[in-house]
DNA sequence: CGCACCCCCTGCCGGC
DNA sequence: TGCCGGCAGGGGGTGC
């Protein structure tokens, strides 16, 4: 489900409920996320009140009044909701942690792909490997010509890097290469510098413009409050095989890069 | 060392 | 109707 604009969404959606609340209980029922919840986990949370969420690429962080920071990856299909604090479990909330406010904040994951782990910036060593923000961020021409010039894996491989642009998944990847125009196997190495100028604005344009629709809402994704997101409805290309380009007509390929499904169209992306 | 591949896990959908 | 294979928005480890 989440890619940059979905967890941005939700932690737009999350700003109001939480920060400023105070942890008074923590109840745990699946530790066995992409790595095993800490041990202490309920001790450390309890008692303390959240002063800020921040996001870098997927990565959502919940920042505590004790310095600590609760680190939150959402994975393939994770979900943060607030609910009522006496609203019922579902199946997978693996974490409710109850607010002082009477509402709880639920972490939800049927594939326990995500993560949730407490601890200071430094300590949290998946942040290590987060590369620049599309949104957050700005870098010249000349970075992405210097982060291209001896990469000789697919152009979409490479925007999905999270070690070099964080944030970008499968969807996007596949949308802001046909905005740009460039076919999806292109290897990074060989864009012209025209080429990676389209491409920058491409990417800010297709992550902005979910952002300002609450994300995309393929399968059953919803922010915290459950609002559903309305990007769905302007995919492109993702998941359109063989169905016709808005632009040309021509029937959109499903190809296969590194295991995952590339969706592009053969006339307008060159 | 860059990169492709496989795996982790559950749910859903289409085909038989 | 039910079972089975394939596929799904992510990321990390392995091995070539």
């Amino acid at each position: 489900m989440p890619e940059l604009p979905e967890v941005e969404t939700m932690r737009r959606s999350l700003l109001t409920h939480v920060v400023g609340s105070t942890v008074v209980n923590v109840d745990v029922r699946e530790r066995r996320l992409r790595r095993p919840l800490d041990a202490n986990l309920e001790r450390l949370l309890c008692g303390r009140t959240f002063t800020a969420i921040d996001r870098r690429g997927k990565y959502l962080l919940f920042e505590l009044d004790d310095g600590q920071t609760l680190l939150v990856h959402l994975g393939m299909s994770g979900h943060l909701a607030v609910k009522p604090a006496a609203a019922g479990t579902l199946a997978h909330d693996h974490v409710r942690i109850e607010l002082s406010s009477g509402t709880a904040l639920v972490f939800n994951d049927p594939r326990r792909f995500g993560l949730l782990r407490l601890g200071t910036i430094l300590e949290l060593d998946e942040l290590r490997n987060v590369g620049c923000d599309p949104l957050l961020d700005h870098w010249p021409l000349e970075t992405w010509r210097d982060m291209t010039r001896d990469r000789r894996l697919p152009i979409k491989n490479f925007l999905m890097d999270q070690k070099l642009i964080a944030g970008i998944g499968n969807i996007y990847a596949n949308e802001m290469l046909y905005e740009a125009g460039i076919r999806p196997r292109r290897r990074a190495s060989r864009l012209r510098l025209s080429e990676l100028r389209r491409l920058s604005k491409a990417m800010r344009k297709v992550l902005r413009e979910a952002v300002r629709l609450g994300g995309s809402s393929i399968s059953d994704y919803r922010d915290a409050d459950g609002r559903p997101g309305y990007f769905q409805i302007h995919h492109t290309v993702y998941d359109r095989a063989d169905q016709p380009c808005r632009r040309c007509a021509t029937i959109i390929r499903r190809i296969v890069l590194s295991g995952r499904s590339t969706f592009y169209c053969p006339k307008c992306q060159k």
